[in-house]
RNA sequence: GGGCGAUUAGCUCAGUGGGAGAGCGCUUCCUUCACACGGAAGAAGUCACAGGUUCAAAUCCUGUAUCGCCCA
């Protein structure tokens, strides 16, 4: 007998069992035979802490993982952080800040030293609370997109793409970031529309053309005029036909610039003449390069206006605008405003507005770098799921732009690209190095660093050692999942399909699971700066690591949110608890001297209820090979809780009660069926499941070190048994009809009752005399009466179960005026329904065309339901005499 | 402007051609020796709207409305 606490306690449970499978080293897999399954978590930022994102993805990559584990694939589940170079550098800036000091007051060389102490202090936390939560990753090779090896990797790619000429330098317009004074690419910033103007600027022609004395341009952003350069209009464009080629004196700073005809130009757009601003438009910046037009910056890195600005010189953007427009007004040149919503970019670390900027930037060219990575999708080598993010990731890849890579941060891996001043060269080197090869003068390395992205996306195969021809690498890439949110299709896999392929020759993954976002409860954004936010950490305390996973699981569907319920987490802490209780019970029962054994039907409940686990395995095994979470988490759910444990397990205990071999039989089936669920269930629930499962006796065969590694469960399908599930289908639906009479006349559930069962032949008569013992067991009846003509008893309950009456005799306790109106209203609901199966089968289109298993099923369902309608209709008249 | 998703019970959501489901909440009853984080019995829905396809539509198609996300 082993005695559990009558309660799940996950605290006393989770730590323990983490330790043991420390212990038993079933985190690690080292290169092996046989096909292996891998997966590289999407490394989550050093600086960062588990939020519900993190909860539900790495939850995700354990479940299957876990699962792969126990069906003998060698897993390996690779963990660790990238380097989050803007993120960690405002880290160390602040706490730099509250001494007073900038990073410039310590220098490049101390502040790196202090990125590395800070990830040192802080970089472990996030993967404690992956431990914390279960994952089984493999903390014993960690990976840090700024180790050694990995610096090796990133300088690798740089240099040979360099090589290749897909990396080269250029002066463009950029996302400029003026409080992280940084670039930023396309894709990382985020865009949100924003109440703003549409502010119309009379600019006075230097000589009046053609009637025209002045030119009308619209602006969302006025500060930006100072850098005008020209003005352009569509040349197809009537009303400016004149006014191509003359020249405009631009207001409050009197510069002379050209109006140019420009086929990009809008003309239904504003007053259709643009005001062109090169160095802080992209649009702008092209229309200048194709007419020659100076690119002038009026703007500084902490978005002041410069020296450019001539007297607007020093004040902030925003200022600059009021300005700007205030004296435009006193001109008489401010020709009208509306209101106006625009989208502006605003940084994806920080949220401030990001200003287009022109600036000299490091760029790779993406168009040859997506050829073959579009070619993978579009062969369904790589699959995503739902395979409707493929569309998704080919929009982006069939448009995608040249990237960005330089960041003027001092955190991460440095360019490593070195300049010659004496001569004007520059090369990319694998070494560090100090004299140029053409002239032997002094070199100096280029300070820029790249894009964290630039080294998360070779996360694949650089945590397997690459550029080294590992064994590891041989063995484990390709990879087999990746699970991630859908926000970083682009910033990342898409990247790391690119690179994988342009340096492995091969794909990083045959699977991308993109998982839906969770929000809050009110549908809106999970934010920490908001408050919106719900802690993974605080959901374990409350609910347990298993029902905070399990809760999640049962949240993950096809869609592409997630409004976050915490009801579904009580459920799942009551879940582990109606485990625990049910392995309790069966726990309790074993006997010292109890010999582990198969399984073997003895009744019809044995045969039912391994039919039902052999369901699940295939729902389970299916499931989970189409990545369907929600959908396997409710089936295992529903076997668990309202086939097992509701039914099985009652059914159960009259026969533990006999003693002898019966009991020994029972509990060898209880057993298997319990060892196979929570095999099962692992995956979702490894805590509960692997404690109570350690407690088992079990036959030799199934026993393992751990369940963890134990085997998945297969050759269940010989179990299937559909007589035992019609026939348990039939007990249950007699069962809940008894119960009903007891609740319908207040009767309690001690009160001894009799049944008669009027059948409609001898093979009932059997089946009721067979299956009367579990009756009993199920709903406390004593006695019962069973026969084709038996009368009905008086004072008695009725119901109507298919072919089959059940009468309950309740001596002078039945109001027969209630009994009439509750048959009536039944028989009419059944008579509905049967006119519309019997109209059904009249129809001679439904009979030429529908499957023949539908219309089989159908006819059965007729017959079934006219043969409640004769009994109900029947006990109508009886309950009038 | 283009694309994607959602709209089913009071709430959160499953169900993707053939008898409308779950969890929570609600009503009534039960502390019976696994579990009150429990058990039993109930009530509760024009499957957003309008057309269409089909023998048959919550499910497929088209359109509309509302909400959300992404891209430009």
């Amino acid at each position: 007998m082993t005695q559990l606490p009558p309660a799940y306690d996950p605290s006393a449970v989770e730590g323990r069992v983490f330790a043991r499978w420390a212990d038993g080293r079933y985190f690690e897999q080292p290169v092996a035979d046989g096909h292996p399954f891998t997966v590289v978590i999407p490394p989550p930022n050093v600086t960062g802490s588990l939020h519900m994102g993190h909860a539900l993805n790495n939850t995700i990559q354990d479940v299957v993982v876990r699962r792969a584990r126990m069906t003998g694939r060698p897993t390996r589940w690779i963990v660790g952080t990238d380097h989050a170079g803007i993120a960690t550098q405002n880290k160390v800036e602040q706490k730099l800040a509250a001494e007073g000091l900038s990073r410039h007051d310590v220098g490049r060389e101390r502040f790196v030293e202090l990125c590395w102490e800070w990830r040192r202090e802080h970089g472990n936390i996030i993967i404690e609370q992956l431990k914390r939560m279960g994952c089984s990753c493999d903390y014993g090779d960690e990976h840090f997109t700024m180790d050694p090896g990995y610096q090796r990797a990133v300088r690798t790619v740089f240099v040979d793409w360099f090589e290749q000429g897909l990396i080269y330098r250029g002066e463009r317009i950029i996302n400029w970031c003026p409080r992280c004074a940084t670039a930023l690419s396309d894709i990382e910033v985020e865009h949100e529309e924003l109440d703003g103007h549409l502010w119309h600027f009379r600019y006075p022609l230097k000589r009046a053309v053609g009637g025209h004395d002045h030119v009308v341009v619209a602006t969302t952003r006025p500060e930006t005029m100072l850098g005008d350069t020209c003005v352009a209009v569509h040349p197809g464009d009537e009303r400016y036909t004149d006014l191509v080629g003359a020249t405009i004196v631009l207001p409050l700073i009197d510069r002379e610039i050209p109006v140019v005809a420009d086929e990009h130009v809008d003309p239904a757009f504003g007053t259709g003449a643009v005001k062109v601003t090169p160095a802080h438009d992209p649009n702008d910046f092209e229309i200048a390069e194709r007419h020659g037009c100076e690119k002038l910056n009026i703007l500084n890195a902490d978005a002041t206006v410069s020296e450019a600005g001539g007297r607007y010189a020093g004040l902030d953007r925003y200022a600059a605008r009021e300005r700007i427009v205030a004296d435009m007004e006193a001109a008489g040149l401010l020709a009208g405003a509306e209101e106006h919503v625009h989208a502006v970019g605003h940084c994806y670390r920080c949220r401030t507005v990001v200003e287009p900027w022109l600036s000299d930037q490091w760029f790779v060219d993406m168009k040859p770098l997506a050829a073959p990575a579009i070619e993978v999708v579009r062969d369904g080598k790589v699959v995503f799921h739902p395979r409707r993010w493929e569309n998704v990731y080919h929009h982006w890849m069939e448009n995608i732009r040249d990237w960005c890579v330089s960041r003027q941060l001092w955190w991460g891996h440095q360019i490593p690209v070195f300049y010659c001043d004496a001569c004007g060269t520059h090369a990319a080197s694998m070494e560090d190095i100090t004299e140029c090869a053409q002239c032997g003068g002094p070199l100096r390395q280029d300070p820029d660093v790249l894009d964290t992205w630039f080294s998360s996306q070779l996360w694949p195969f650089a945590t397997l050692g690459w550029p080294d021809d590992t064994r590891e690498i041989a063995y484990f890439y390709p990879t087999t999942v990746l699970s991630t949110a859908r926000d970083i299709l682009f910033l990342w896999v898409a990247r790391m399909i690119m690179s994988g392929l342009s340096f492995r020759d091969d794909i990083p993954f045959e699977d991308v699971i993109i998982h839906p976002t969770v929000f809050n409860a009110e549908g809106r954004r999970m934010s920490k700066s908001l408050g919106t936010g719900v802690d993974p950490l605080d959901l374990m305390e409350h609910y347990g690591a298993d029902g905070m996973r399990f809760g999640l699981m049962l949240q993950v569907t096809g869609s592409q949110d997630i409004r976050f319920s915490e009801e579904k987490l009580v459920s799942s802490r009551n879940f582990a608890n109606k485990i625990w209780n049910a392995s309790r019970f069966v726990l309790m029962n074993v006997d010292d001297d109890y010999v582990p054994g198969e399984p073997k039907v003895e009744t019809v409940a044995d045969a039912w209820i391994l039919s039902r686990l052999a369901e699940l395995s295939a729902r389970v095994d299916e499931g989970l090979e189409a990545y369907e979470f929600g959908e396997t988490a409710r089936a295992l759910y529903d076997f668990f809780w309202n086939e097992f444990c509701d039914w099985y397990i009652e059914l159960a205990k009259p026969r533990l009660a006999g003693g002898g071999d019966v009991r020994t039989t029972v509990l060898r089936n209880l057993t298997f069926v319990l060892d196979r669920a929570l095999r099962l269930l692992h995956p979702m629930m490894p805590f509960v499941t692997e404690e109570i499962w350690s407690r088992l006796p079990l036959a030799e065969a199934d026993r393992a070190e751990a369940l963890m590694v134990a085997a998945w469960p297969t050759g269940l399908e010989a179990y299937r048994n559909e007589d035992a599930e019609r026939s348990t289908a039939r007990l249950i639906e007699l069962a809940v009809g008894v119960r009903a009479v007891r609740a319908r006349y207040g009767l309690s559930p001690k009160q001894g009752l009799s049944v008669v069962f009027r059948t409609s032949g001898d093979a009932d008569n059997a089946w009721v005399r067979e299956e009367f013992g579990h009756m009993q067991s199920l709903v406390r009846v004593e006695g019962f009466t069973a026969g084709t003509d038996v009368e009905k008893p008086p004072h008695a309950a009725v119901f109507v179960a298919g072919d089959m009456t059940v009468f309950v005799p309740l001596e002078g306790l039945v109001d027969f005026a209630a009994e009439r109106a509750r048959i009536g209203a039944e028989l009419a609901r059944v008579t509905e329904e049967l006119s519309r199966v019997t109209k059904k089968l009249g129809n001679e289109g439904y009979l030429t065309k529908a499957a023949p298993d539908i219309i089989d099923k159908d006819r059965a369902r007729a017959e079934d339901l006219s043969a409640t309608v004769a009994r109900l209709t029947m006990q109508q008249g009886e309950l009038l005499e």
